[in-house]
DNA sequence: ATTTTGACTTAAG
DNA sequence: GCTTAAGCCAAAA
């Protein structure tokens, strides 16, 4: 546990339903901060439980994958998201299907 | 306490 | 479509 913020987005991203994405920027406006959609990324790369929080299931805000410390990168990362029955456009993510509704 | 940095986002060239 | 610039936030140095 980094700090209540961090604390905060792990909570909000193991809420995320299997088969769905969320974007940095929704899971700060969740968070409470609209607009920490980097702090969001900060949290997920000290990410300290890959099984216990799925932060591959936050991508950019088009859909993009970013980062990943974990696996190969983003390579893995996809691929993950793939097997969990998300929709992808080559490298995005198709959030027009996959995107999370926020609850 | 101040500065730097980064898994962001949006706008503009 | 890609690169640059600027805005905003929190954690780490």
């Amino acid at each position: 546990m980094a700090s209540p913020f961090t604390q905060k987005v792990y909570a909000l991203a193991r809420r995320i339903p299997k088969g769905n994405v969320a974007t940095y920027g929704q899971l700060a406006a969740l968070a409470g901060n609209p607009r920490a959609a980097r702090a969001v990324g900060m949290a997920m790369r000290t990410n300290p439980d890959i099984p216990k929080t799925p932060c591959h299931r936050v991508v950019a805000s088009d859909g993009s994958l970013t980062g990943y410390s974990a696996g190969h990168g983003i390579s893995t990362k996809r691929k993950m998201l793939m097997d969990e029955g998300v929709s992808f456009k080559g490298q995005k993510a198709d959030l027009a299907k996959s995107l999370w509704n926020g609850k």
